[in-house]
DNA sequence: CGACCAGTTGACAGTAACTGCCAACTCGGC
DNA sequence: GCCGAGTTGGCAGTTACTGTCAACTGGTCG
């Protein structure tokens, strides 16, 4: 990885050139996702899944720009909704249940392709680069996070105290998918909602 | 970024070696630093930072692996340093003030050049490669520092509850550094202290 | 229906970060 | 002085990306 460079989707009404996108950009990240797990992130080449997906190297890089978002694609956007879902939660509910909530409904309506997701969670924990990428992308769902807390939660120095209460929730996030990942994705989202659970209380005494 | 690929510091004794080696590092880091202060991290190549040190370009990659690298070396090392002060910690403090002790020794420690670890410090908050790389070594200080907070924390899933722990504490360490350096780095490692203090405070209620 | 135009694609040639390889060197002991 | 282990520097390659531009494509207006 180099730059991060943003790839603004231009958000486009249902033309046939949006349709036609979507389906190739399908493609290619079911491609790449094939050769990754075989062959490993690192060790696949963006020559091949070009060769193997039929489009160009350019319109694959107009695309994701970078190898990295090939598989991440998408990760920001969540992000943004989950803060949108925060702000939509009840003021006097618990900031960490609110949040709870927020990703919670996020992991649902993403969830139609569960098999997908569970591979490239893999994907993510056995390959660094990817690792690296995807701490940046966590990083903005966090700066996507705070207005919202801050908001949530008033007062003084309300900014500083949502900053940290977002992180270390999303540590909380983190550490329970990496328990739920290395138990197999077992039973879908209830075991990840209770591994976050068991997490928060570790950390809250 | 690409690869991360170890770079493995041979430990040679005080050789005439060993000092040229640490005097060119020495030397290319303050060039880099330099440069990227003064360019960005993104816009200095590594053929200017070679030019301008006099190292040639193998060389530099054998001893700092990446670009980031040159920024960031030393940064694992320390997460090691912290995980044996936090062995060696009373049994009976609690859990988050010892990792604050291990922190805080590890900072003071490094803290022979203040004034370059701050600019280091910007130089990441304001550069996404180097977030994304610190990133990475920060989740190695993690699992360097579990085994001994699962140590001191015992019980049954000590295992589980340490990481989410430890991944909560690093949380609130970047925050609060986050902090430290929108503040200007004001007043050293005290301020610092507080604004880990802080953080901790309004995660843990 | 056909010209037109905005937006899209793909080929090409670059650049920058690495990596393997090997010949030349240098330190330290004999 | 000289030998061998370990180090360095140059060179050629690979891979991920980026700028540019000509060719295309789908919708629109006359």
């Amino acid at each position: 990885m180099t730059h991060a460079h943003e790839v603004t989707e231009p958000q486009v009404a249902d033309t046939a050139w949006s349709r036609a996108r979507a389906t190739v950009m399908n493609e290619v990240v079911d491609t790449a996702l094939r050769l990754f797990s075989t062959q490993g992130f690192d060790a696949t080449t963006i020559d091949q899944i070009v060769r193997e997906s039929g489009v160009s190297q350019r319109s694959l890089f107009r695309y994701f720009g970078t190898k990295e978002d090939i598989v991440l694609g998408g990760v920001a956007e969540r992000g943004e909704r989950a803060a949108a879902l925060l702000s939509g939660r009840p003021p006097s509910e618990d900031p960490w249940q609110a949040l709870r909530a927020a990703f919670r409904a996020v992991d649902e309506k993403s969830g139609d392709d569960r098999d997908r997701a569970l591979r490239v969670a893999r994907l993510i924990t056995e390959t660094p680069a990817l690792q690296a990428a995807a701490a940046a992308k966590h990083q903005r769902w966090q700066r996507a996070l705070v207005p919202a807390m801050a908001a949530r939660l008033g007062g003084a120095d309300a900014e500083f105290e949502a900053r940290a209460i977002v992180a270390a929730a999303l540590a909380c996030l983190g550490t329970a998918t990496e328990a739920w990942i290395a138990a197999g994705g077992l039973e879908g989202l209830d075991a990840l909602d209770t591994f976050y659970e068991r997490a928060v209380r570790a950390v809250r005494r």
